[in-house]
RNA sequence: GUCCCCUUCGUCUAGCCCGGCCCAGGACACCGCCCUUUCACGGCGGCGACACCGGUUCAAAUCCGGUAGGGGACGCCA
């Protein structure tokens, strides 16, 4: 048991995405490998933007992915009072003061910065100011020091130097009396012992900023990792235009969680040419030193192969069990009758890369073919059909055909005794079972379909092809 | 614009810290062949990259410098 303490901290405006849970999922793999904390601070205080159901979206995607956590939800909404009482130490100590320039002139002041070409930052009005207009709204800044350099270490990009003249005096305190992000994620991460920070490297310019905060309270400095962003193919940020970026969405697409997170763990991250994870092997393997310094796109091919790699090693009778809403969600009801759901996901395991594939493979088990693949059918002379759709129902009727090897039996005498090739039997049969022409082998078709439904679709397509 | 970061096959990456084993390895995708009663699985093979320029060195993907390109940040958002 060590004592390192991680959190995952996301803010409630919208859905877990991709590039979220990956960062969860590195400071899961470290607490979990280190036999640390990990810890779920829900950051809501931007009371605008903040909604209850984001924080249950949140929770949904990590249950699925099974990135449990030790300690919270925390909301920083629940802390202000924490955070008020810290800002009045640093207004105490000079550390910070009253800054009363309203934010329409920062905003003008920023755009002519911006035009002249130079770095936007507070000119410092009221750093030094000393009356104290008394009603006047006003922030708090926090006076950051001036000259100097203020560097950290991080774990995944180096040692990072930034200039303190780049820094201005950032606003702790709104004028509504709330406090601002950079200052929230100090206090708390200082008051919950974080040892180590985690977070996407849009944070690494935050980061200084952090650290002469975390010296002027005199709490001790964290170790920072941050890791790189997750483009989408045309090598941009992801967002929602490069499609699905929701976790809840890539289940509901018919993705294994475990397919998501095996993916999601080697974007960015290796360990040799290890492509394929278990959980427990991540956790053995994961060694945040190992995180890529660069941005990667997400590519769902290689998901989709992930996907395809752990639904052919599935358990059947679970891959059953999520199989059913997708089912379900197709008029299907496999629980009123038909096929053993298992069966039927065995036949299809290694045919299908999604659990949405699965389910429209799934189909023709439940739900008789209604009609016939026309270009299927085409092949075969209109008497071969008839001839060999009379031979096999009068075979199987016959015979017992529960298993696969009874069935091949029956295959085999059915070609010899009138000497048919294979194929010229094959095809005619499985487009009498299944409609398509292709499908299943067909003596796992046979077999899951069973003898009597297999012989009522052989009359079936017997009927069909002789009017 | 300013600051910070990044740069190996189309994509994910190994190698880089500790130069030679790398005319650069694996995986996805793509192409071909084999297996095969369809489709798939699987097997085998192919295509394909060290951003560029200079320097150091007997030797550089690996070290140093510069250039270019990309991304990020610059908010009383997080």
């Amino acid at each position: 048991m060590s004592d390192i303490r991680v959190r995952f901290a996301p803010s409630p405006t919208g859905y877990l995405h991709v590039g979220g849970a990956r960062t969860a999922l590195f400071n899961w793999l470290l607490a979990r490998k280190q036999g640390g904390t990990f810890i779920l601070r829900i950051e809501d205080t931007d009371v605008e933007r903040s909604t209850q159901e984001s924080v249950d979206a949140i929770l949904q995607g990590m249950e699925w992915l099974g990135l449990d956590w030790d300690e919270g939800p925390f909301y920083q909404s629940d802390c202000f009072p924490l955070y008020k009482e810290h800002v009045q130490k640093l207004l105490d100590a000079g550390k910070a003061y009253k800054c009363y320039c309203s934010s329409e002139i920062l905003d003008t002041k920023r755009e002519q910065a911006m035009k002249d070409g130079r770095k936007p930052k507070y000119d410092g009005t009221c750093r030094d100011r000393t009356d104290q207009p008394a009603d006047a709204p006003y922030v708090v800044r926090f006076r950051a020091p001036q000259g100097g350099v203020t560097s950290f270490d991080d774990l995944i990009k180096g040692t990072i130097t930034f200039p303190n003249d780049e820094l201005d005096d950032l606003i702790i305190q709104r004028t509504d009396g709330t406090p601002t992000y950079n200052f929230c994620v100090v206090i708390d991460d200082a008051i919950m012992r974080i040892t180590t920070v985690i977070r996407g490297d849009d944070h690494v310019n935050n980061t200084p900023r952090q650290v002469q905060l975390y010296e002027a309270f005199g709490f001790p400095v964290p170790q920072f990792a941050h890791v790189p962003m997750i483009l989408g193919d045309d090598k941009t940020r992801l967002s929602k235009r490069h499609g699905a970026t929701s976790v809840i969405a890539y289940r509901d697409m018919g993705f294994l969680p475990e397919a998501l997170m095996n993916y999601l763990v080697r974007l960015g991250w290796s360990n040799g040419d290890d492509e394929i994870f278990s959980r427990a092997e991540m956790i053995a393997k994961f060694d945040i030193g190992n995180v890529g310094r660069s941005a990667s796109v997400f590519n769902t091919d290689k998901l989709l192969w992930l996907n395809a790699h752990y639904i052919k090693n599935g358990d059947p009778q679970r891959l059953a069990e999520l199989l059913v809403p997708f089912l379900v969600e197709r008029g299907i009801d496999p629980a009123a009758g038909g096929p053993l759901l298992a069966g039927v996901v065995k036949t299809l395991q290694e045919r299908a890369r999604t659990m949405l594939e699965m389910a429209d493979g799934a189909l023709f088990y439940y739900k008789a073919p209604e009609s016939y693949d026309e270009a299927g059918m085409a092949k075969f002379e209109k008497a071969h059909l008839q001839a060999v759709y009379g031979a096999a129902a009068e075979k199987l009727t016959e015979a017992t055909a529960t298993t696969s090897p009874e069935f091949d039996a029956i295959f085999k005498d059915l070609c010899t005794e009138n000497s048919w090739k294979m194929p010229q039997v094959g095809q005619p049969i499985r487009l009498a079972l299944s409609g398509v022409m292709q499908a299943p082998g067909i003596g796992e078709i046979v077999v899951a379909l069973g003898k009597e439904e297999t012989v009522r679709r052989i009359r079936k397509a017997l009927e069909a092809v002789s009017v």
